[in-house]
DNA sequence: TATTGTTATACTCTATAACTATA
DNA sequence: TATAGTTATAGAGTATAACAATA
């Protein structure tokens, strides 16, 4: 037997790592639309609930986004009290973006979710298949984040 | 020890899976636009590679969308050489998708990159441990159809 | 009457460029 | 002069609704 796996079966294990990309894009967009919030959005919520208020400037840099970008998402989660905008303490150029108590409480519900599911998803795994499924998945993201640097 | 392993654990596995995700999104999306395509468009001229010439009813329903966004789609594919509409032959309502000799070289050449990002990915491990990757993301999928079927 | 695809309209996300207010 | 955020404009992707041509 030659020492290289025929390609069918690493094509079969991306098709899977696909299925898997496609399937739990859907369950994050369905769960984001029952909080009230688009991917792109929750993006800067999240920078918001780690890190704290944030000036629209660090948000397109963390985002890789451009300021005109960031005034629309701010904008969106402004208009549906998810944040606030407030004057910066020392810079009047720059403006303050908020968490108000229900974005934050909406953040707070959306960690205990993240829980959940990681529970529905790897619960019936023993030890040993979730470590060993780790292991693989390193490796790929390793595998991805050279190829991505390398382009 | 409690028969329960720490959350903490799932969660980390949760998390891996999905940094894969957002680093395949990228690596596709890259690879897409270098190829001329988007992520929506690919999604039509690959229900044409597979399945051949198809009406725009088709394939809305297969992408789960509606015939109005299918129209902007193959708009944006037949000014980009990818597709022509040719006449139905025998409904005269409805319009034949078809590949052009271009588009069709393209999504055979998306099929090499396929096969060389699997050996890329996946080269490097030995039988044993894709074998246990796939297990496990087997059973991710399945139970991600279980949590999306069951909203 | 039902179906196919279109036009009309609107909303989200993204981008560039020009501009205002402040530093 | 440089920076923070805005308005102006544009394009892709998505959605509903009204409409034309055909079945």
């Amino acid at each position: 037997m030659p020492s290289t796996e025929p390609d069918s079966t690493r094509t079969r294990s991306l098709d899977l790592l696909l299925e898997v990309v496609v399937l739990l894009q859907a369950d994050m967009t369905q769960a984001l639309a029952k909080l009230g919030l688009s991917e792109a959005r929750v993006r800067v919520t999240w920078l918001l609930h780690h890190g704290g208020p944030c000036t629209q400037r660090a948000l397109a840099e963390a985002l890789g986004t451009t300021a005109r970008n960031v005034t629309g998402l701010v904008d969106g989660l402004e208009a549906t009290g998810f944040v606030t905008r407030e004057p910066h303490p020392t810079d009047r150029r720059a403006t303050h973006v908020t968490l108000t108590p229900h974005g934050a409480g909406v953040m707070a519900r959306m960690a205990s979710e993240h829980e959940q599911l990681a529970d529905q998803l790897f619960g019936a795994l023993g030890r040993a298949d979730l470590a060993s499924l780790d292991a693989g998945l390193e490796h790929v993201v390793a595998r991805l984040r050279g190829l991505l640097g390398a382009s």
